[in-house]
Order: C-alpha cells, then structure tokens, then sequence
DNA sequence: GCCATTTACTGACGCGGGTTAGCTAAGCAC
DNA sequence: GTGCTTAGCTAACCCGCGTCAGTAAATGGC
C-alpha cells in the first residue's frame, strides 16, 4: 500500500507550524530564527510522519538537482574490459555523498544531443566525461556554454579542467626499471590507437626513458594494441616475429596478459628470456604468472578527485586546469636482469637462466 | 554565457500558440487533436530555441521521475575485484535508455534509510539492488511498501522478483564435465561465504553434481573463499595441505586465478596434475595459463533483464517472481584426464603427463 | 437552416518545496 | 509610556511543466 507520501504541509500541520518554517527547520537555516522548541517539534513530526522531501519539487525550486553526471563515451567493449572502472565509479560516488549528490550514469549515449539533453534538462549540476574523445564537436558547445564538467583522461584540444594519472612520468618509471636491470632492446605495445591521449603520453613516457638513457627510438618495436586482451596477444605475436627485444613495456596489464600468453605460445620465459612491465595494476595482476611488474593508477582517487573537481565547480570555486595524479611501480617479477647481451629472443629454446 | 534556459512558455510565444499545445506536441499525445500546421510550428519553434524541458519540473508535475536506480550492495573491495559489474551496469543502462529512464547508481548507502531516502523522495521511480544480503530488514519494509524493486542476485527470504543465472545448473554442469573427464576426487572452493545465495547455489549445484554420478559429499573437500584472488589462493592453499584430490571447482574465476598460483607454488601442474573449472567467464579467464575452462554468465543479459523486469513493474505489469538466466561452460584447457587414480596431487612433483 | 458533434486549441490549477517580505509580540533604552 | 529593535514565525509568490475542463469554430446530419 504505497499511499500517498506525506509532504511538508502534513508535517507543519502535525507540529502546529507553518509549512515555511518546516522548510526552515529542515534546510537548517543559520539564518532564520527558530527557537529549539519549534525546531524539535518539527524535527519530531518529520521523523513520527517518515517524511522525505520530494527530490524533484525541491530541485525545480532550487533550480539545482544536487546530481552529477558520469558520461562513459568508451564503446560497450572497452567498458567491458575496464577492470579499473568499477573502483572509479565508486571514487565519484564517494564524492558525490559526501557532498550531499549523487551520481547518474549514461553510458555514451550515441543520440545527438546526448550532453545538451542531460545538463540543459537540469537534471545534472555537471558532467564528469570519461574518455572523451579529442574531436568532440558536441562536447566542444557545451564547454563553451559554461557548463561546469571535468575530463577523465585528458582531451588536449578541448578545454576544461581535467583529471588523469601522470602517463608519461608513469611510463617513463616503467621504462626506466627495465633500463636500470640491463635491458637496452625494449618494445613496447601501446594500450590504444594513439589517438588516444593517455596512448600517446604512455609512448612519450617510453620515448623519454629511451632519450634519458642515451637508448635509441626505434619505431618497429612499437606494436599497437586496443584494450582487449586478444589485442596484447597479438601485438606480441608480431613483435616476436620482427626482430629482437629482452622486455616490453605493455602499456595495460589487461594486453600484458594477453602478451604473456604470446610469449609462452613461442616457449619463452618471463623474466628468464623478456621482461614485462604493465600499466594499470588491476586487481589480478598480482596472480598472473609470474606476478606483473607494473604501474599502479589510483583508480579509486581518480574518480574522487573528478568528483571534487566537479563539485567545486558547480560551487563556483576556481579549479586547476589540468590535476595529474602520481602513479606507483609496482615491482613484482616480471622482470629480470638481461640475460645474454648478444642473443635476443628469437623463437629460441635456448636456455638464458645465468642469474647475477 | 550560460544565461537562463528556454522554457516551454517562450516556445509557445514563438509558435504563437499556448503552452498547453506546446506541451502536447511536445509529449506527442495521440489523444488530443493537434493539426499538422501546429505541431510542425511548435517543433520548429523548440527547436529553434534549442529548448530543453526541464527534468525536475516534469518530474515533479508527472510525479515519476523517469529514473531507475541501482543500488550495490556489495561491499567496495568486493565492486573493486567484480569484474563483470561494468557489463552488468551496461546492461541496465541500455534496458533503462530504450525506455527513455536513466540510471542512478547509489553505491550501498551506508545510512540507515538509504533505501527509503531514495525512493520515498521520488528520486528514482524504482530499484535494482545487487547483492542484497537475505537479512536486510530495511529492504523488506520497503517491499512491503509495494516498491517496485527487483533484486540481481536471489535474496531467497525476500519477497521480490529477482533475476539471477542459474547457479545451481551452472555449477552441476562444471562439476559433471569433471566428472565426465574420470574424476571423482572433486574438490571445490566458494566464491563467498555461503550467507551469500550464490555460493549456497553453486554449493547446491557442485553437490547435485556429485549425487547423480553416485560419488560421496566430504565436506572437507570444501574450501571458503570470498571474492578476491588472495582468498583463492589461500582456500587453494588449504586444500592442498588437506588431503588428495584431482580437481577443483572453484566458484569464481577471480579466485580461480588465486587458486592457480596456489597450485603453481606446489609445483603442481594444471591440468596435468590437477584440473580446475572456474565461473564467471570473466574476459580475462581465457588468457590465464592456462586457458581457464569455466560456466560462463551472461553479465549484460542480467542487467538488462534486471531493467526491463523493473520497467515492466513500473508500469504495473506482472512480472514472474524469479528469473533464471542460462550459463555456459567454456571449455577451455584447464581441465584433463584423471592422470593416476591412486595417486592424487601431494606436494608432489611426480610426472603425471601420461596423456590417453 | 438548425442542432449535435467533432476538431483545435486554451485558461487555470496543481505538483511540493524554497524563499522574500512582512507581520506580531516581546525586550529594551530612555 | 513611547519608540525601536529583535526574535520568531507566516502568507504568498515562484520554479516549469502536465493536465483537465472548457470554449470557439468547423463539420455533419436531416
């Protein structure tokens, strides 16, 4: 029997007062003047009713829904295989409560209009979009009508404050560690098309290592992979065929294990013939065999720290234009020291287990 | 210049028209006499304003909300490690958009009336709670309020529609393809703690399996995980300090991948010396090493199932109390032949690759 | 040619809560 | 006692849209 709510006029009527200053009461108005016996009377009456405010009415009247927006704009595919994405959510939505919002999810919507509908119907305060893409057109009108938004993963040509992890210095830590154990022959296997900008800073970062370390670029060792695990494992197949490596940095733990499974089906050893370092630290990359070496994102401050970002916004406050969090090394035992300086991986069986 | 949006007031004075017919030609209702050279004003009229209705006012005049909201249950670790949660949320997401609703997600208010909160304020017009723990009396007095509400995973004690796979089937068939491989010493580790419904289901499922082919219960071939790989390990651990067997259900592939190392740490090999059926089917299963053979679940088809059962309660349709999705095992390669009826795996490191 | 429909549209109210201007009574200085 | 402030509360309007009852004109039957 889900009869009737009560609303605000039952309670004022139940506490002997005025739907107004119910309304006081119930907003906590530092500024209006309520004795402390009203205010229990009141607060009493909400509580014996069960009353709940109706979301909607106090929204229209606010002209604020007290929502943000998260725009998923990757493919059903890549969400798919987002093990990260779960911890994020749940960053924003921490966010969000604690800030007395909440979170609605639209999952790319591929209707035009898609942003326009949701933050012009006020249904939203703001839009947290997660991996935009950098040639938005849509997006692009909307950042300009002011709407307060923050970019997961940075758009470089878009502009609005945006949050992301420190790809580069990330992918530069990775490199480095394998640099430092004696490898000089890194491939590489890109989590994405470079069109993608946290692709594109991974290879920088690869590239900065490579420059840092007097070590040459060569861009056959680039493969390029795309989210998926089957993406890994081929772009290692090809990388096996074209010429010699000791390690790779694969730029997503999800491709990394797609990779491992290429590195096997050609009898090779991880560490003992290439190294592995990942990106990402998903949950599982502790269990792979053997356990990644990889770089840690803080998925879950990821999504909180957009939250922040989004709600100081709406609050008007100045924001920084672009916030990088810091990434981690994650040393596990993926990698291992060069074996044998003169004698690559090749479809090989040698045996290359001299350890130092 | 985000200056004040359209409303429905100034696309009627720019059609020349009431607000009234801007509102039924906006809502495109059948039963009220629009004349083509009207409407076509109207929409021109909107359209050329780029108005937008607002949300909150339409909530708030309709007195539903347009809006369905998910609420996990789960606990964060757990979200965190819950692979399939992102297939699931798009599932639900595409049920909700076909029907024009949006998705909230409130991730398990931690605040007493969390339920009651959302839906008594009109925020959502329904719920789908993941994970309901079977003795949430909050939950219960909500449905007894007659909320429509639909619960993805089996809350046995509650009395609400829910959508669920078959747990019990999926599990029996990984068991009996062991069984059907020679096995009879059949080890299995819970995904959960068996409070939770699916860990009891898939216990029920493992022990129906056991009973048709004639082969003994022992409860201590049984091993408690819950959740995350570390858990399988360990339970993983444990069982192979116990006593002897050939293969292992384990009721998760997260813990499957725990599982593996456990089992990689005693220098045994899978499926050589034991054989092991995960479940889930997550996307990564098919590229541990090896290839993980496991009851593959349809995450997408039970979130959008879970959508469309509550949008069907919403408008006040019946709907069946419980539905049950179909697994499917994958046959991979992590399942063998019994290899030595008489000596299962111990600590072992004898060969046991006498293939039939 | 007159009444009964039907077609096409509008006026006005209501959804429920936020908020401003204002009202009353009490307190206080003188 | 008078004038002035302040505390404590309320009436009334507004947010923007949905919708019903109703009006005026066009149509149809005979």
């Amino acid at each position: 029997m889900a009869r009737s709510r009560p609303t605000s006029i039952d309670v004022a009527r139940l506490a002997g007062v005025s739907r107004t200053t119910v309304s006081f009461v119930l907003n906590a108005r530092e500024d209006m003047a309520i004795s402390p016996a009203t205010r229990d009377r009141v607060l009493d009456a909400a509580s014996v009713l069960g009353y709940q405010p109706n979301a909607p009415a106090s929204q229209l009247a606010r002209g604020a829904s007290l929502t943000i927006g998260l725009v998923l704009r990757q493919d059903p595919g890549q969400v798919a295989s987002d093990a990260l994405l779960p911890q994020t959510v749940q960053g924003l939505g921490d966010a969000a409560r604690e800030a007395g919002y909440q979170v609605l999810v639209e999952s790319l919507p591929p209707v035009p209009g898609g942003y326009r509908r949701l933050l012009q119907s006020r249904r939203v305060d703001g839009l947290v979009v997660s991996g935009p893409l950098a040639d938005d057109a849509e997006l692009r009108r909307v950042l300009d009508d002011g709407f307060p938004m923050v970019l997961q993963g940075h758009a470089a040509r878009l502009n609005s404050p945006s949050v992301d992890v420190d790809n580069v210095a990330g992918a530069r830590a990775a490199v480095r560690h394998l640099i430092d154990q004696g490898h000089t022959s890194i491939a590489m296997i890109t989590n994405a098309h470079l069109t993608y900008t946290s692709a594109a800073e991974r290879l920088a970062g690869y590239q900065l290592a490579l420059t840092e370390a007097g070590l040459e670029f060569d861009p056959r060792l680039i493969a390029e992979g795309a989210f998926v695990a089957q993406s890994g494992f081929e772009a290692m197949a090809m990388l096996l065929e074209r010429r010699p490596f000791t390690a790779v940095f694969v730029a997503s733990d999800v491709l990394a294990l797609g990779a491992m499974g290429a590195i096997r089906a050609n009898r090779l050893r991880i560490p003992a013939d290439v190294s592995l370092v990942g990106f990402d630290d998903i949950p599982l990359a502790a269990y792979f065999d053997p356990p990644l070496t990889t770089v840690s994102i803080p998925a879950y401050d990821l999504g909180k720290t957009a939250g922040n970002l989004l709600l100081a916004q709406i609050r008007g406050e100045p924001v920084p234009q672009r916030t990088l969090l810091d990434t981690d090394l994650k040393v596990r035992e993926s990698v291992g020291p060069v074996a044998d300086r003169q004698s690559p991986p090749r479809k090989a069986d040698k045996t290359a287990s001299e350890r130092s």
